[in-house]
DNA sequence: ACTTTACTAGCCGATCGGTCTAGAAAATAG
DNA sequence: CTATTTTCTAGACCGATCGGCTAGTAAAGT
């Protein structure tokens, strides 16, 4: 084979690890990171923890990463990636009618938590929690994912209205972030208590307050 | 002065100072633990920190308290009465028709976080949060806090079932549960944010929600 | 003085995040 | 093949800080 791949400057030494690749030990580190701060939170569990339970020594994690923070920022955006697939999954899944995609999305939360004991909840949720000891930096980009998420669910409630299952005067943009206010409160609350329960209570609820009462037709 | 006090049967040795006073050492470890807990959390914060803040010498925590788990478990007890009495205050402030004593309730949080600049939180919903690495004591105290506001908030709604502001056929308890799920949500947003926003965001839709839309009359 | 109880300075082993050095592994260059 | 360059592994080690302990001092009664 002639070199499919279009000339490649190979550098001198030996060539780096994909560190894409799903066995690589960056991308174990983040994989067993995302899994243990969303159970422990970030300023609670130490290094080790992580490298013992990823399988990589101490010496890789600060090849890998300049610091515990920078670890932390690292596994922000992981998780944000992540989370962001999850909801166009469902959210844009063309197969269902647009509040049963929501249902759909729900009903995908809770078994993910109920598939850990409800041991585990959101990173973002559990590291808004710890910004009182945590890098300025992290706020920023907290922030940002709830505000991403919020859009992917605006956008969402949108096509909703296009099928007029919502109200035609409905503020996407606030019951999305109406949503993201109170979801973080339910899955916090799942956690402790360690039932769906707060999930549903607060996803039906919120289910009613949005159906368009006025609309006379439907399916 | 023949004292005053009915007989005092002092026991024996160096007489204990009076611990329910608010300048005792045992009383200031509660307050300035609530206040550094409310902001940083449990874990992270190291019974040092609270010493030096509250001016009491190192060697005297173990005196006081049996461990520092002992210390957050008074400290949820200190906070949750504190918490009840301001609940009472204004849901059954006589004053007030019942859905501005609400109004004044979100108000008063508001406030309250603003004049720590939104970086404290509630330390309910904190300690929730850091369950995955808190002793299992902890859960059952927290879960029964929660049901004891959402049980003074059910009564509350109950009384503005009374009044008619809000709908006779509502689930009370249902709504108060409702609430309080999205409302620590709310409350750990506005500290990630620093500003009170998502408080007003999620008290606005849970007033509109509970109206009565039906009612005819009403001022 | 002596006992009893209340309180505290100082220390302990464990663990934290982070650094360091040594070298194995995998490629190219000659 | 050997030499060189670079990537990655390996874990001992460091100072700081953690929760907790203990030996002792302070302050009262008898």
């Amino acid at each position: 084979m002639e070199s499919t791949a279009a000339a490649s400057p190979r550098r001198r030494g030996r060539p780096r690890k994909d560190q894409t690749q799903p066995d690589a030990p960056r991308a174990r580190l983040l994989r067993k990171g995302v899994e243990i701060l969303t159970e422990k939170g970030f300023s609670a569990v130490g290094v080790e923890e992580i490298l013992a339970a990823a399988g990589v020594p101490k010496g890789s994690f600060y090849y890998y990463f300049d610091s515990k923070d920078a670890f932390g920022l690292a596994l922000i955006d992981e998780y944000a990636a992540y989370f962001a697939r999850k909801l166009d999954r469902w959210f844009e899944n063309q197969d269902r009618a647009p509040l049963d995609r929501f249902r759909d999305f729900v009903a995908d939360a809770r078994a993910g938590m109920e598939r850990f004991g409800f041991r585990r909840g959101c990173l973002v949720g559990n590291l808004g929690q710890e910004m009182g000891v945590l890098p300025a930096s992290f706020r920023d980009r907290l922030t940002a994912v709830f505000e991403d998420w919020e859009e992917r669910t605006a956008r969402f409630l949108r096509a909703a209205q296009e099928t007029g299952e919502l109200a035609a005067d409905a503020d996407c943009t606030d019951l999305a972030r109406f949503f993201w206010i109170g979801w973080e409160g339910a899955v916090l609350r799942a956690k402790l208590e360690r039932r769906p329960d707060p999930l549903d209570a607060f996803a039906d609820r919120f289910l009613a307050m949005i159906q368009d009462k006025s609309r006379k037709g439907g399916r």
